[in-house]
DNA sequence: AAGCCGGGGTT
DNA sequence: AACCCAGGCTT
């Protein structure tokens, strides 16, 4: 028996029943695949059934205003990935007549599709013989031969995809990807894999050498950079202020209340907000609200929010005027979303 | 090749 | 605190 049907036996028995996985339609299983990328299938779950509700078809997609798809995936971070999906939709309605690609050359020319989601979408959706390879993979086929190869260089990349384009079944390629996904999410999982019971323990090189943990191997490590935020709450008794991110880095095209970056936590310290700046507002008053911390993958966020009342607001440039009943029109930040839904609740119940 | 891009869960 | 998650893009 190859190791695609063994792999494929123990699959049909033990695999999640999730909604991608009863669809052919390219547009839905690219849907699914972009928001699952870098984001565990919990956390993406309700996002996929938000976005086919909505967006049943990718001339839905297309139609859509940008700020209401980025809205639909606020909290789910990695958001070029909304502006590229909503780029992609309108692409394939202007480039090709709305239907949406199903081989593997197409979609990868499609922005935000690498070579992953490529094999991913045309194995699924057209049963074509090309091999996935994520993190699961990486994990299960570096368990399996016992490779040295770091995952984040080259020639391991290349050694990897070799191997899984080996493996795959020329009859059921699709069954294939999803069964060698699903086993390393399930049963060949980073902490605590099932190996006493894995049906290739056999076979495993890593299992016989002992370095199932330090199996795949990764080289580079991630180093975090401090930032130091001061949000300013400007408001009067019906509006406060926003602003939308135009800069390049984190958090692109979303909008946030009015911002000044600190250079440093000294600065941070001894900050004051200085409303000249915005214009000239007749101050009521200002004082320091919440502190916290917000971890991103690569940058500790020392973020303070500032509660400033002030007679009448007026729109300024570069600035938005939001009713304070109504916060939430438009995608902010995490940090962002959270204080302005804390905003909205009765001070009975804050802390 | 290396760095950038989120938020959340697990150990 | 470190690592990872159905990765891809930019430099």
């Amino acid at each position: 028996m190859t190791f695609s049907e063994q792999l494929t036996n123990w699959y049909l028995p033990n695999k999640r029943d999730l909604p991608w996985r009863n669809t052919q339609d390219p547009y839905k299983i690219w849907l699914s695949e972009i928001i699952l990328q870098q984001t565990r299938i919990e956390q993406g779950l309700s996002y996929y059934y938000t976005f086919v509700e909505k967006y049943p078809t990718v001339a839905d997609l297309a139609a859509a205003e940008l700020d209401a798809v980025l809205k639909d995936w606020e909290g789910l971070g990695y958001y070029s990935r909304a502006r590229n999906l909503h780029f992609t939709a309108n692409s394939v309605m202007d480039s090709l007549n709305g239907k949406f690609p199903n081989s593997y050359e197409e979609l990868l020319k499609l922005k935000g599709v690498g070579t992953y989601t490529a094999a991913a979408i045309s194995s699924f959706a057209s049963k074509e013989k090309r091999a996935v390879v994520d993190g699961n993979v990486y994990r299960v086929l570096g368990r399996l031969y016992n490779i040295e190869d770091p995952i984040d260089a080259n020639p391991g990349k290349k050694r990897y995809q070799e191997i899984a384009d080996d493996l795959i079944s020329d009859k059921y390629p699709d069954l294939h990807n999803q069964a060698i996904m699903e086993f390393g999410a399930t049963h060949c999982t980073k902490h605590k894999p099932k190996c006493e019971t894995c049906i290739f323990q056999k076979q495993c090189l890593a299992f016989q050498k002992n370095t199932i943990d330090s199996r795949p191997v990764k080289k580079k490590k991630n180093k975090i950079q401090n930032r130091y935020l001061n949000f300013y709450h400007i408001a009067d008794q019906n509006n406060f202020l926003i602003q939308q991110r135009t800069d390049k880095g984190i958090w692109f095209q979303l909008y946030q209340l009015p911002l000044h970056e600190s250079l440093d936590k000294r600065g941070f310290d001894n900050h004051i907000p200085n409303l000249e700046l915005l214009g000239d507002f007749e101050i009521f008053s200002i004082h320091p609200d919440r502190n916290l911390i917000h971890l991103l993958s690569h940058q500790k966020l020392h973020i303070r929010f500032w509660k400033i009342e002030v007679k009448e607001l007026k729109k300024i440039e570069q600035h938005q005027l939001v009713s304070l009943a109504d916060p939430v029109a438009k995608a902010f930040p995490k940090p962002i979303s959270e204080f302005l839904q804390n905003q909205l609740k009765p001070k009975l119940f804050q802390k």
